[in-house]
DNA sequence: GTATATGCAAACAATTTGCACGCCT
DNA sequence: AGGCGTGCAAATTGTTTGCATATAC
């Protein structure tokens, strides 16, 4: 895999915000600074950075967000205006007990929380 | 929301099924019994019964899979063949405690596991 | 120089919707 | 009888892909 201008905009953009943007978004923002750079690319891009663990994913109604932070860790979203933000994982050991308790063998335990972020409670 | 028999036939094999079908296994399904139905008419029908909360809905990879199994309970995925099993939530004191530790208002808590089913694992 | 990434547009898959007609109540 | 649900096809949305050209190495 080579490396671009495309590809480097588009890893700098996802890496620069907390928030967990869309394909479309990234297109929007990496668009002010390469005018000419088409939808497609962003996609092939933002799928090959997802394939080398450079960035992670977060699917939420069909459209799949993409996600600077690649270490450990879940996501609360606030089911009012959609914000995703991301939430340490604080009970591992009640993971190591997921793992334990079923009869399956558990690979990858995702948790996602639901409910009002600070800003919608006022 | 009237009833006919579209709606009925659809809620009946949702509910008879372990699997979390899609909305096209459904119509296929259906269809057997009711061979003019349309997909959009199913696709209605599930969107509806989702609402009213007779069935449940489990996202995975840009589809949408209906639950016959309404109360709470999380989901074991396979990654080998795909095949969405539910799993009883064993440990909700767990959850309580996310509740607390969040400096957020969470409401709902999502839990999946994702890993090899027996059969995959043979 | 050569292979790989790009831009563009067309293809795709899952889902929704507008409309005329049929069927429950 | 009247309105809601249906079937059908076209529209939408998010994403992928084929192809000719441009560009990184």
């Amino acid at each position: 895999m080579r490396n671009t201008k495309q590809k480097t905009a588009i890893l700098e953009r996802v890496r620069s915000t907390k928030n967990h943007p869309t394909a479309d978004w990234v297109f929007e923002q990496v668009r002010k600074k390469i005018p000419n750079i088409s939808l497609g690319t962003v996609y092939r891009n933002l799928n090959q950075l997802v394939a080398d663990g450079s960035i992670g994913t977060y699917q939420f109604d069909r459209t799949v967000c993409y996600d600077g932070t690649v270490d450990h860790h879940d996501h609360f979203r606030c089911s009012k205006c959609g914000t995703i933000t991301d939430v340490e994982v604080l009970e591992k050991d009640f993971i190591k007990n997921i793992y334990q308790t079923q009869e399956l063998h558990v690979t990858n335990v995702k948790l996602d929380l639901i409910g009002l972020c600070k800003a919608c409670l006022c």
